[in-house]
DNA sequence: AACGACACGACACGGTACGTTCCGTTTCCG
DNA sequence: CGGAAACGGAACGTACCGTGTCGTGTCGTT
């Protein structure tokens, strides 16, 4: 995220700071109160020094939640696609449930549509390389004969994926593990049953 | 979405000015720069006047959204639920797609998460009473042995409209007809198929 | 036909956050 | 040790917020 001054020099102690700051103010506040100045305030930092290493607040959340998701959502290989599969869309339901990373996505989400630069670092830096991941994950299930060799496995990520997009952004209650079960199965389902 | 001072004596003609210059400035601009106080210059109408008909630009926008969706994506039956739900979901990938409606629909669900009043609205005025006209599509399908008997119908619409959302939110390519109809058949082929 | 209520356009207000600039201080590389 | 660069702090003009006031016009009521 570090953007323009490229420099050995940046005070590490600030930019914990601030990304510390801004998630605190997303649980206390909600995204919709976290300002620049508010962050500036609450980590005894100037402003100034935000806008020299960040663009925007999205971009500051964005730094802040990719480090959580990754660590909460890792792809193991148990030799089960449909347990792996069902730990790891569990793993990311419950990160979104809890504040501040649930309201800190919503809100990441919805500068994307008027900030076509925080909407590529959020593409190249989250969501490519962790779709690659699970496509990864179901190609070795693949291999293990689990899943038809021509399914569509960027598919089967997009119906993974899609209801808990869907859910988190309509704020409908998450999803519980029965209902992920359900998901996950028949996803693996449709990638196993015979054309109509 | 008439909210509090229920009359007679509103103005029809300040109400379609304000609907027509919010998707205007939706378009022009984009959804960031969609104002009340630019809507109302543009409409030739008081703050005022919008203030007291609608709590907040993205309910006058929902307004406005709300109506092309109903127009776009009715719920036909043909007697193959295969092809009336590509054409639905085609319908609304298309709507979405183009503007207003695509930057409209994003900066509504980009409020939905610091507006429990717009969110309220939203599933109620759109969303349930849209998945309850989906649910009952599939439902007749299921009469004519399209589907089977125990088919969870709600988890389906969720496979079906679960991409869409991702897509649209993450401003990923939308689906072109092809994808729309491999996702449609695996939707169904996971109600089809038995448990693994 | 006259009244009275109420929505209307207009304008002004204080408040908040924006993004930028300037200044003086601190820190760390060479 | 000297200087460059990042730092905190304060102030700036701008934009939009949501509200209040006021005079005008229009539509129900009687």
């Amino acid at each position: 995220m570090i953007t323009s001054p490229s420099s050995v020099r940046r005070s590490e102690r600030s930019r914990r700071a601030i990304l510390r700051s801004a998630l605190d103010l997303c649980t206390e506040r909600g995204y919709g109160h976290v300002t620049i100045e508010a962050i500036a305030a609450d980590a005894g930092v100037s402003k100034k020094t935000i806008y020299r290493w960040w663009p925007s607040k999205g971009a500051v959340l964005l730094e802040a939640f990719t480090d959580a998701l990754i660590d909460a959502t890792p792809f193991v290989d148990t030799g089960d696609i449909g347990a792996d599969l069902r730990s790891h869309v569990a793993g990311a339901v419950k990160l979104l449930s809890v504040p501040p990373f649930g309201p800190a996505y919503a809100g990441i989400l919805s500068e994307l549509h008027h900030d076509d630069r925080l909407a590529q670092q959020l593409r190249e830096e989250l969501i490519d390389p962790r779709v690659e991941e699970a496509i990864g994950r179901l190609r070795s299930a693949q291999d293990q004969g689990q899943i038809p060799p021509g399914a569509d496995l960027p598919l089967a990520v997009e119906m993974l994926y899609g209801p808990v997009y869907y859910r988190h952004v309509l704020r409908k209650p998450v999803q519980d593990e029965e209902t992920i079960a359900t998901l996950v199965d028949h996803v693996l389902r449709s990638l196993r049953a015979p054309g109509y």
